[in-house]
RNA sequence: GUGGCCGUAGCUCAGUUGGCAGAGCGCAAGGUUGUGGUCCUUGAUGUCGCGGGUUCGAGCCCCGUCGGUCACCCCA
């Protein structure tokens, strides 16, 4: 019988490294709360409508890299490449940013699916970690998310990192950097790329990311984007900078920065780390004032982040970063004949009743072999029994770091576990 | 979607001009019929990714396909 794999370009979390993510996970949440965002979580799935309106139809995410498909009732459904959208939906539909001056700071943690050729750092199906903060237009809001960010980093353990920042402006501002673009660009055209010739039409800012030597030539001494601030969005750039100085954040500011979702407005940035190969952002954001209005909601300022758990995973691996463990002790349950391993059983559950975490061999094995399937498993105590505490009512305890063994009443050994 | 490299035991990999499928690690049992990590002995485990083709004979050559990996594209 052919076995079957898992799909192309994703991956199992098996036990020997899932024990990395849930410490990522802790440190996320706890980061999270700390700045007062609360959990959200949303469908992994929405209508595809959504992600048309939301993320842009002309961004190569939702033009061909989406997992698409008819539901049974004729339903178009999109699996979701991204956070932000639903995030903004699930906001506009249970009224939470309905209020006038309503604010709202949220995070999340799960799976994207984008039908993508895996490479290092990617995947068809990736986990992010991500806030959004919704109803604040200060440039304090877009500092609080980048600092979050970096304290979940910094938390984690991860080195080499390094902060670019840009801004888009307001839709004025936006729309006139595109005009810019375009009239530096189109007399370039013909040296440029085709993919580039063509996004000169669809999505101008999307060829400064282009790493074709056709379009970096053509982008040389390209106007960066904050020439074509309104005065509004370049104090909140400059507000923004300051703050980050203040703070003592490093970070440059990339004027050719920009980001593969068209909701972006203001304030963008990424976060590039050691580590890893060819994809080296492991986190990205930015500023969205228009997408709740654009999603048919009340006109909201937004500004959020998403980050990757594989590539932060790839990076502190890369940098011989340990992450914290946070398993409870092991106590193994070893016996010596039929009637040690019932009392044994018994035991087992004793221990289990009382919140240790115990385990024991049920296949009759030599003492041996079970002391050493107890090390294997990292326990940290070992309780043996045989014929002769059988008959005293005792057991053994053995500490397997230190070798001591000592004798206890039977009575006596779950509290003695529970102190330690 | 395009291109390079790679698929042999659970893992890492050898396998000669086409001629009986291998090693190390790991696993199991034993080395005082009651004590682990080191050491020693013995043992088990393969659809050579899959499907065709060439050949007396294919792990090896050819075609296809699936998967992995790296880069482009794009992004986390």
């Amino acid at each position: 019988m052919a076995q079957i794999q898992a799909p192309k370009g994703v991956m199992d979390i098996l036990p020997e490294e899932s024990w990395k993510w849930r410490a990522v996970e802790r440190i996320a949440r706890e980061m999270a709360e700390v700045y007062h965002f609360q959990e959200i979580r949303t469908p992994i799935f929405e209508h595809t409508e959504l992600f048309h309106r939301g993320v842009g139809e002309t961004t190569d995410v939702v033009s061909k890299e989406t997992y698409t498909f008819n539901d049974r009732g004729g339903r178009s459904i999109t699996l979701r490449p991204e956070g932000t959208a639903g995030v903004v939906r699930a906001m506009i539909e249970h009224s939470l940013i309905a209020q006038e001056g309503a604010r709202q700071k949220v995070y999340y943690f799960g799976p994207n699916f984008r039908y993508e050729r895996p490479q290092s750092g990617r995947l068809r199906q990736h986990h992010q970690f991500g806030v959004e903060a919704f109803g604040i237009a200060q440039a304090e809001q877009d500092v609080e998310c980048i600092l979050l960010q970096m304290d979940f980093y910094r938390r984690c353990g991860l080195k080499g990192l390094s902060l670019r920042i840009n801004s888009l402006g307001d839709g004025d501002s936006k729309t006139r950097y595109r005009d810019v673009l375009v009239k530096f660009l189109s007399p370039k055209t013909s040296q440029m790329s085709e993919d580039s010739a063509r996004r000169l039409e669809t999505n101008p800012l999307r060829i400064l990311d282009s790493k074709d030597p056709r379009d970096v030539e053509a982008c040389q001494g390209v106007p960066p984007a904050f020439e074509s601030l309104s005065e509004k969005s370049q104090r909140h750039l400059k507000r923004a900078e300051e703050l980050l100085a203040k703070a003592d954040v490093p970070f440059s500011v990339d004027g050719t920065l920009v980001r593969g979702f068209d909701y972006y407005t203001e304030t963008i940035w990424e976060f590039v780390a050691d580590g890893l190969g060819a994809q080296n952002a492991v986190g990205g954001g930015g500023r969205y004032d228009n997408l709740a209005e654009h999603l048919g909601g009340r006109a909201t300022p937004g500004v959020g982040f998403g980050s990757g758990i594989e590539r932060l995973l790839m990076a502190l691996a890369a940098q011989g970063v340990e992450l914290p463990r946070d398993a409870k002790p092991l106590i193994w349950l070893v016996s010596h004949g039929d009637a040690a391993r019932e009392s044994q059983w018994a035991l087992l559950r004793e221990l289990r009743d009382a919140g240790l975490a115990a385990d024991m061999d049920y296949s009759p094995r030599s003492i041996k072999s079970q002391f050493k399937v107890a090390d294997r498993e990292t326990a940290r105590f070992c309780i043996v029994v045989g014929e002769t505490e059988l008959a005293s009512g005792t057991v053994v305890l053995k500490d397997l770091a230190t070798r001591e063994q000592t004798p206890l009443p039977r009575g006596e050994v779950v509290g003695k576990l529970k102190a330690k």
